[in-house]
DNA sequence: TAATAACCGAGACGGTACGTCCCGTCTTTGA
DNA sequence: TCAAAGACGGGACGTACCGTCTCGGTTATTA
């Protein structure tokens, strides 16, 4: 497979096509989203897509990534409860936001038809925030505040997931109130004994 | 809109339908699922189905529905955490059969961009079995085994989402060391004080 | 390869398709005749086409042979360069004609890159007519018009290759001038001696 | 439009050009001939290419009239027919050459739809040599040799459009016996009464 | 017991999008 | 300043499916 010279890549191509990305998911949804029609919003060339991206779930993974832009950080106040609702809130700000959420939405649904889509949605959007919050919660270990037999991604798992469950089967909305409950069942179990 | 006389029905057609549809699922997988290729598989006309089905989600989720069929029970023995980790349990090995998973998560897929689909997946799928747990859950408030003030549903979530997360996002496996830790980190907080 | 059932064919869309192939190739010309246009025109799927024709010269064909329907005549008057000129003369104005002349130029173009459509062009539209006039040539050299150990094939192409010089080069017209000049040329030769 | 100043044109790059050209038209077909291929095979950009034609027919034309070089003359032994039996064998063997044959045959194809291509293909390769054949029939007609009203245009129609007429519908091959057939064909009538 | 519906299989239909090829233009870097 | 390289916006290719439609051909009542 030739690879493309990425010195000589359009970044006002690279624009257009992750905006019209972003739009047509929200106005359509994931599975009305097409390479043609991004092409056609975007004012570019099929190619021009194909030769950057290898299908549409990729387009849209760089899309949201870049509109996440740098928000990796989580919070360290000493008080873990408190820096997880922060931090929690913050996502479910994120997870209800109509661009999101369709676009994130529509990754996921990808995924479970793509191993590579289900691959790099998870190293690019996941992974790092994982491993961020894993840490945190490593620290609060060693200050004595969490039992330190439990692994901290199951502890994620357990946190984290039921944003996800209502993300994906819209149901019941994402809010702080489900972030309080979530917390509260869970903190009173974590302390060592 | 002319509904077909139901009497009339070929079984034979339905049966047909309804594992074409869960084997090609399997083979590919819900996006490259195609009515044709049911059609085809099944040796059927296209027509028979779009004339009892209005998509392919609605014929894979009659066709997974069917094969779960009636398991639809919860132990009560009286000792909360046992029912619920051989409840767990089974739907752990529910969601690692790879006829269940690879239909469950294309539904799930299907209704990120599909309203309907959604709807009728929480209503035929989801919503008899969180019944019949939150029932199970008011009983043991009841009994005094849980803090009365904790809405069902919201625990439903907690203990549940975690495998639904492991199923879409395919990261870690589903299994029983999993059930084993979510029980472990919820049920301490829920006794009465 | 899999034919489809031409019992259920449309002739609805045939008519279309052959119409539609005709006026673009006149309004555009054959180089610009694309099968995304004839689809178009004719308001039909372009898997109609490819369902019935494998090339855009093979549709026109089919148009140009049906719109030249059943002109399969050649005039015996026992005068034959009487006939001969009378049979040039349809011919000459059937090369003139726009249609005529823009499909078969067209024809011959993708007959050069095209063994397939160059065999199709030779059997369907000019072997019959010429089989028709070998036969009325023969007739005349039994009756000793002719010179018997001319071949009529080879006269033939004496004959008739000037108009589609004429035809293809585009430089001078066909006209009946050059009929009486192309008569005038060969017949005293042929005279038996 | 800008003309780019031919000074600083690089013989190397069109040499290669042109060679490309007759290559691919030969290997494949003029149909299949694509610039982006003649530059590739080249190795010369593409904006060469268009820089000094303004298309692949342009370009095959100079190609072809490169390589059939200063071929300009006709043979004048005072015996018309045997000049024209010389003259008529040296084109057989030019229009059985397989590059030349591609070639031509690709750039009359060119002609149906491009009367620029149609028109430069005339200039340049055509009517040097009928304006040379016309003049050696005039000289004829001078000598007594060919009846004086014979237009020497429409003798060389006569003469030549046979070829082309089996280059171009190559249903049976050019070759010296269809020479002796033409020329037998139309001398007797030729001499004066 | 014929006729007469209704569903069945089959698959042609008008249509959308796919992913690819090539067009002719434009832009960058180097000679 | 021209050349090589190739990215760009764009149009058409030939294919896969969509959901609708129109055919006979079995059934399975209803006159």
């Amino acid at each position: 497979m030739i690879v493309p010279n990425p010195d000589r890549r359009s970044e006002r191509a690279r624009r257009a096509i992750l905006s019209a990305a972003l739009e047509l998911c929200v106005e359509e949804s994931f599975a009305r989203l097409t390479m043609e029609g991004v092409a056609k919003r975007a004012g570019v060339g099929k190619q021009t897509i194909y030769r950057w991206w290898p299908s549409k779930s990729a387009v849209l993974l760089e899309a949201i990534d870049d509109r996440a832009g740098d928000t990796l950080d989580f919070p360290d106040t000493g008080d873990l409860v408190a820096d997880l609702r922060t931090q929690m809130i913050q996502l479910a700000r994120t997870l209800t936001d109509p661009v999101f959420a369709a676009s994130l939405r529509g990754l996921i649904a990808a995924a479970q038809s793509d191993a590579d889509a289900a691959e790099s949605l998870y190293r690019t959007l996941m992974k790092p925030r994982v491993e961020l919050c894993a840490e945190r919660l490593k620290k609060a270990q060693q200050a004595g505040q969490v039992r330190p037999e439990v692994a901290p991604e199951d502890l994620i798992e357990l946190l984290y997931a039921p944003l996800y469950y209502r993300l994906l089967l819209q149901h019941r909305p994402i809010d702080e109130a489900q972030i309080g409950t979530i917390l509260d069942l869970i903190f009173p179990s974590l302390a060592p004994a």
